[in-house]
Formats: structure tokens, C-alpha cells, sequence
DNA sequence: TTGTAGGCGTTATCAT
DNA sequence: ATGATAACGCCTACAA
């Protein structure tokens, strides 16, 4: 850092020279063994003795050598390569997290990830399945229910160790870690019931997950006794906007609405945003809840009621299971189910 | 979607048979042909006749094969595989847009993106270049300036083509796309002189994007007369309570300030926040400046003025800039320099 | 237009 | 404890 203002173009251009790395036979040259032994010293030292060890550790030392992964794996079925398909990566996506810990945690086990977005239609998600298996990864993390089903079929029949993270669905296509949407949602209607709200509203967005939420706490709401619940549609991805324009319309069609339910926390920010905005107050006008508890909810003026999602835990759980399953030991529970958290705060 | 609330727990845990998958022999025998006529009639098709090359199409269909991009690899050495190394996958990082962009573009021209997180220590950072080197990738980005030089040297060893997005360094190792933090904070303070402020103030991060971003803020605030600029520091990655946090505290040592420069969008909406709490006009008393231009920026209330940068732009010249390069090309501008736009909206 | 032989760098198998 | 040999699946080089 603290570059100059102007850093100079070095117009590094050169043409880049292919390098011819040191392979295995060179390092087997160099500690004076063979081959087989400098690989063994190298992948399971236990068996070679103490002073060959030490001799190849000396000559990888010397010539740089790393190990090529391309031409082990081709050997051993074994590529230490896990994909991990996600709908899109945008900002504000909650699940940003359990890629990370997932990353972090598979790292520590010695596997890397590929990432591949499966969010441009379903010749996108073919040609994806295709370089996915190309690659014979050793496993697959689905973020987020693929839909189609006929790519869930071609999925389960590579034969490669499946977790689908995020979301439960109902036909795991081998293991599952997540939430059910449709659970919070009717928990977040038990909550506002539980603080005396009497005429609860929504504010959804045009996506599976968010639509699975409404559809919860419609249920439930409505095996509590209130009516039907008024609800607007938003587009995803949410916005702070959105959540402005969806407050300003509930408050026009149901003037007497007294919270709302919100997409997701962003949605809620915006929701508030509005409300102050019109001079009403938060919560003692109407009362706010939102979805994620991502980390500016507790900093928000009020500090956001919201469910949380433990997304690290979500992402570290799914490494362990996948490791699990493609080193050999069978998964005691396939299908865990994390569930969440309805975080009181102030703002409803 | 719209699982029932309480999915069954499937005991989907089937020992996974490996699954023998079809090899290039496999397709050669049921189309009738020798191995290398198919493997021709995939990778060149011009060159064998219609009549071969639909046999062999149909037994592809058939056989459900797909190419082993290992072995393809080995013998080609060119894994299609592009390292994108981030320092960690925070949410509210803002280089989360660029890393969508670079692999989308990436995937468009064939090449699959493996990620590494390489905040964890010197030592992690060397055995990431491992995976990555031993995966024989074709192409690294550096996301966010690498600092231990001799993992840099190292890098520039490989021979590996390497792309630099995000921050301008003084010494690229090869090619870089990006923007100056320096200059960022010398508009900004240009910015806020032309706008009449008279008391500059900033809330900077633990962390050297920031710190540049201040460093060219001060020296530029110092060339236009102002006096030392009261600066806060904060922890990284920025939450919205350390706006809060910083506001407060520059409020109490400074009560006279009449702007504050940001470390991100993040923390100009926790100042907003808390100088609403306190009862102060934004920015009829004081105004603000953020850093990133989010999504919820234009949507915050006032709306923030703020620092522009084109993440999606960046991913999408480093992945061109880095497949040119792989493939031949010689890169005529090896150095670009993508800028900034300084919003002007309500806050500042 | 199509086919044969050999090698990419590693590891499994079987010997010593 | 160490080694020779043969794959792994594909592609380049050369030949037909």
C-alpha cells in the first residue's frame, strides 16, 4: 500500500516463458532413490525410514518441486477438488458466510474449492454439471435448492458425494445441512402473535426461499386466528429501496396495519428508513421484523428483531459431512436440520 | 420450495458406489471408431467426416460421457482452471461483485474458478500457492494487494500468468486492474473543499486499503490548507456500529467538525444513524462521505454521497486481461487504472 | 479421413 | 524399507 498517486505502467509484457517444473523424477534424482520412494516419503512417510525422509525433503527443498495434482489425481480418482455451486454470488446474499467457513474449513482438510454459479438458466447449469464433473471432484455443495429436476437426476447419478446446504428440501439428493424457510416463517408469525400484534402484514420477495417464508407465516398466521394476511411482492435481488416502497404501500392500502414482516433485513432497514421518514415510529406505530440478522441489524436505530441464521456453522458442518462421506465413513444423519433463531430486539 | 415444515429425515446414507465412468475408450468402441477419431470428432471437429462425427455424438448421449479434464490436463498442461485468490470472503466486502463478475466472465470462455481465502497467516498463504501451483492452474488473480514480498517473488516464479485486481500497487507482479486508495482520498478531500466544508474529520479502518484512502486525504486536505485532519480509527472489516462508535467520538473531541469522510458506505450509515440519535441534521450540520456506493446507498436516507467503483468491471477486465494472456495474446496495456466517481447525493 | 505408438507425472500392485 | 512395472485417460506425432 501507500503507493504513489501515480503508479508508473511498467509495461510488464513479457511473453512468459512455460517454465519447465521439477517433476518427481527429478527430485528422486537429486535424494538418490526412486520414484516410488520419493512419492511415498512425500504422501505416507510412516513407511519409508527416517534418513530417506530426510534426504527427499531436502532435494524437494532444492528444486522446488510441487506435486502435480493433475497427474496424481488421474492416478488415485482423487482430485481433493470440492465444488461448491451457489446461486449467484451478489453482496448482501446471506450465505457469503457459509462459503467462507465452508472454504476455510475444507481448506484445513486439504481440499480446495471450485466455485461455479448456477444462476444463468439451465444451459448454464449443464455446461457447469459438466465442468464440474470433468474435473472429478470429490464432492459437490449445492447452495440453495437446484430446481430442476432433471439436473438433481444427473447429480445423483455421478455417484459424487452430494450436500445441499441452505435450504431442507424435501427429497435430499444425499446429504442436506440448512433451515426450513416455511418453519421460520410460521415462527415469526408466533412471535408477533405472542407481543399482541393485531393486524400483521408482509413484504416478500419474488424467490423461492423468501416466497417460503410468506407462505409459513401466512399459515400459521392464519391458524391464529388472524384473516388473511395483506402482503406485497418485491424483486429479488432485495434492496433498502425496496423495503422503502413496500412499507409506503402496505401503509397506503391497510393504514392500520401495525407490523410488518419483512424479506429480509435489508428490506427491513428500508422499511424503517420510510416509516421515520413519514413520522411514524418504529415500534411503537408498527413494529418490524426482518429475516438474515446479517451485522449491521443489531446497529440499526432501533436494533432490529430479526431471525438469525447461524450461516458459519451452516458452511463449517457442511465441509465436515462432505469430508465425511469422501474419505469413507458412512454419515450418521444425513439430514440436519440447524434451524434458527428469532432474535428480539427493539424494532418489533 | 414449499417443503412441508417438517421434511422427513431420509437415511440417504448409501455407502456410494464410485461409479465407473465412461472413458473416451468407451465412446470410441460403441461408435466404432478408434479413440483418438473421438477424441477428434469433440475437440476438432472439422477435421472428421459428418458421418463420424454423429456417430460419435450419439454414443456420447449414449454413454453419458464426459471428458476427464485431469488427463486432458496433463497431457495439454492447461487445467482450465483460473486461482482467485481473495484475502477472506466477508459480506459487505465490496470486491464480493468483482469475484461475480470474474467468474461469470470466466466461465464464459471456459475456464472454472478455484477459490482461496489467503487471510490466514503467512503459512496458510504458502500452502495455498501449493494447492494452486500443484493444480497447475492457467491463471492466478490476486485480489487485494499480496503483502509478504516473498511470497510475491515466489508467485512471480511460477511463470504463471498473475492479474492483480483492486488496489494500484507500485510493483505489479504482472498485469493489474484496479484503482488508487490514495487518489480516492485526494478527491474526496477536493470534494469536500469545493462543497465549502471547513472542519474535515475521518473515520479510518485498520486496514491498508483504508488507511491509504486517509493517507490521501490528509495530504491532499493539507495542500488545500486545511490543518491536521482529526482522524478516528476503527477495527476491520467495518461494521455499522463503528460509524456509530467513530461519529460519537469525533463528535466529543471535535464538536466543531462539519463533515466526516467514511471508511465505507457500512460506517457513513452508522454515523448517520448516530448523529440522527444525537439530534443532528445531515447534512444541514454535518455532512457525510462514504466509500463504495453499495446498493442501499442511494437508498439511505439522505441518500450517501460516496466513492464509485466499478467491481463489476474490474472482475470483468481481469478475467479478458488474464484468458488474452493465457491464450497468447502479448497484453497491450498490461497496467489499467479502471478510477472512481465520487457520487454527489444528499448526505455531503 | 483415420489409425498406431508413446508419453504427460503420478500412484497401485507386486515383487525383492 | 525399497524398487520395477504398469496403469490412469487423454492427446501429440507420425504414419497409412
Amino acid at each position: 500500500m501507500r503507493s504513489k498517486p501515480c503508479p508508473p505502467s511498467t509495461p510488464a509484457s513479457k511473453p512468459l516463458s512455460p517454465v519447465n517444473r521439477p517433476t518427481l523424477a527429478d527430485v528422486a534424482k537429486v535424494a538418490g532413490v526412486s520414484k516410488i520412494t520419493a512419492s511415498r516419503a512425500l504422501g505416507n512417510p510412516t513407511i519409508v525410514s527416517e534418513a530417506t525422509r530426510l534426504k527427499v525433503q531436502e532435494a524437494v527443498a532444492k528444486t522446488g518441486y510441487v506435486p502435480n495434482l493433475l497427474a496424481g489425481g488421474l492416478k488415485s480418482a482423487r482430485s481433493r477438488l470440492v465444488a461448491c455451486l451457489v446461486p449467484t454470488i451478489s453482496s448482501g446474499s446471506a450465505f457469503i458466510l457459509a462459503v467462507q467457513s465452508l472454504t476455510e474449513t475444507l481448506a484445513a482438510s486439504g481440499y480446495q474449492v471450485m466455485l461455479g454459479q448456477r444462476g444463468y438458466g439451465e444451459q448454464g447449469e449443464d455446461a457447469l454439471l459438466d465442468a464440474v464433473i470433468g474435473r472429478r471432484v470429490d464432492g459437490i455443495v449445492l447452495i440453495g435448492a437446484m430446481q430442476t429436476s432433471s439436473l438433481r437426476q444427473r447429480l445423483r447419478d455421478t455417484g459424487i458425494p452430494v450436500i445441499e446446504a441452505w435450504d431442507m428440501t424435501r427429497t435430499p439428493i444425499d446429504m442436506l445441512v440448512g433451515f426450513s424457510h416455511e418453519k421460520i416463517g410460521a415462527a415469526v408469525a408466533n412471535y408477533v402473535h405472542s407481543k399482541g400484534y393485531r393486524k400483521p402484514t408482509m413484504i416478500v420477495a419474488r424467490e423461492p426461499r423468501s416466497t417460503a417464508r410468506g407462505h409459513g407465516f401466512l399459515k400459521e398466521a392464519r391458524r391464529l386466528g388472524y384473516g388473511d394476511v395483506p402482503a406485497t411482492r418485491i424483486d429479488a435481488p432485495t434492496r433498502m429501496r425496496h423495503g422503502r416502497q413496500g412499507a409506503a404501500e402496505l401503509l397506503r392500502q391497510h393504514p392500520d396495519l401495525d407490523v410488518i414482516f419483512c424479506a429480509t433485513d435489508l428490506v427491513a432497514l428500508g422499511a424503517i428508513t420510510e416509516l421515520h421518514t413519514q413520522g411514524k415510529r418504529v415500534p411503537d406505530d408498527i413494529g418490524i421484523v426482518g429475516f438474515g440478522d446479517l451485522d449491521f441489524a443489531v446497529d440499526a436505530e432501533p436494533p432490529l428483531t430479526t431471525v438469525q441464521i447461524d450461516s458459519i456453522e451452516i458452511g463449517r458442518r457442511a465441509a465436515r459431512m462432505l469430508v465425511e462421506r469422501i474419505e469413507g465413513g458412512p454419515i450418521a444423519d444425513p439430514v440436519v436440520d440447524l434451524g434458527f433463531t428469532v432474535m428480539e430486539r427493539a424494532s418489533g
